[in-house]
DNA sequence: TGTACATCAGTGAACGCGCGTTCACTGATGTAC
DNA sequence: TGTACATCAGTGAACGCGCGTTCACTGATGTAC
């Protein structure tokens, strides 16, 4: 893979950045988050081992964009999602399916955004409540007040309440997001992006009809 | 930290096994799943680093190990938490309460018992659809069934239907349970037992009363 | 259009580290007689 | 109760590895004149 140049013929690889984040998201979905390394990354690229410092601080500044990226991708997705749909409730329902689809599509993305690790220390049992703020962490803002915007309409409330809802609402596509990226879902019942998205029609409206 | 034996006086440690067994959830909540290491362990419990390997036969037998005690733990938890409550909403609430509970108690066993890694490898987006089974894993049934069973009491459904409304209710508190390990909820909310219980039912009630 | 020079994005050798695992060993424990 | 011996649970040295990061370097690019 000496491949320095099958574009431009350049010395420089013109678009290094992008292709080691893209290698990360591979070299993760194979050997799983904490099976990254930035030199795996530079070898994908075939680049040297110490070239992604030209364009990352450290590991960490690497996880870091692709948070950001998928930050950024998930509220896209979401927005778009809801676009055009008058009916509150029916909006929050497209929003959870796009938050799963997103989930799925992207299994690494969606895992460093919640992987609190990298905002700092981890919530073990020995620590004692100082977990982070929760709304710290700017670039999620975004997507979650798409939601609780929506929970606010769809239940009426407003402030407080809207929170508490837009948060509930969060859970449910969190929940079937995680288990499906943790491999507790049948295969057969999640092959297909289809099936996958009538999964999540279901249980988001089993949810609201009650059990 | 030469404590070969604080207790016995031997030079047989007693209870090695257990105590690499805490070694590792203590390294864990510090470090992160994957700052785990089998040497880290040995050294917290005052032995020489070859040592474990006397009683787990290699670092993921440890893993595996937190993984089954997890499962018995839960399974346990929610048996306890439904025992003697005849309605089967409420059992299915009680049970979503404990769920979080313990996942906000045993922190690095929870995380450990959902990490796909440990039972085959990661279902990255290269992954073309051949997840597990999610029924794969045995230790797991005993939490599971428990809500199968209680959901399809609940909906009065039975076969298929009530699998799904076992997996919806599944969904629900292990969003939430998700988003309190990774310090999504602001903390405030969730400083205490006793506010994540409240929220847990909030949550979980606000589901079945629709949003 | 041509030349000098600053800047930029790579290279590859080197560092120190902690890890998982193996191995021959040794001291303690428990059992058979 | 005492002794021989097998077994068991530790020790500590050693292996090889991949990693993150630094550093002096070099070749390519782009700009001023």
């Amino acid at each position: 893979m000496t491949q320095r140049n099958e574009k431009s013929g350049s010395y420089h690889h013109g678009d290094l950045r992008d292709e080691l984040l893209q290698a990360a998201v591979e070299v993760a979905a194979e050997r799983g988050l904490h099976g990254l390394s930035l030199r795996e990354c530079a070898r994908r690229a075939g680049v040297s081992h110490a070239a992604p410092y030209r364009h990352f601080a450290d590991k960490d500044a690497l996880l870091l964009a692709l948070g950001e990226q998928g930050d950024a991708w998930l509220a896209e997705a979401g927005r778009a999602a809801m676009a055009g749909i008058d009916d509150a409730q029916e909006r929050l329902d497209a929003y959870g399916v796009a938050y799963v689809r997103f989930a799925v599509e992207h299994p690494v993305h969606f895992r460093i955004m919640f992987t609190s690790e990298l905002n700092g220390p981890t919530d073990g049992e020995t620590d004692d409540g100082e977990t982070d703020d929760g709304e710290t962490d700017d670039g999620k803002e975004g997507a979650f007040d798409l939601l609780v915007r929506s929970a606010a309409e769809a239940t009426g409330t407003t402030g407080e309440q809207a929170l508490v809802a837009g948060f509930a609402s969060w859970c449910v596509p969190h929940g079937l997001a995680m288990l499906l990226l943790d491999g507790r879902v049948p295969s057969e019942r999640a092959a297909t992006p289809e099936q996958i998205d009538e999964l999540s029609r279901t249980v988001l409206t089993l949810w609201r009809r009650g059990t």
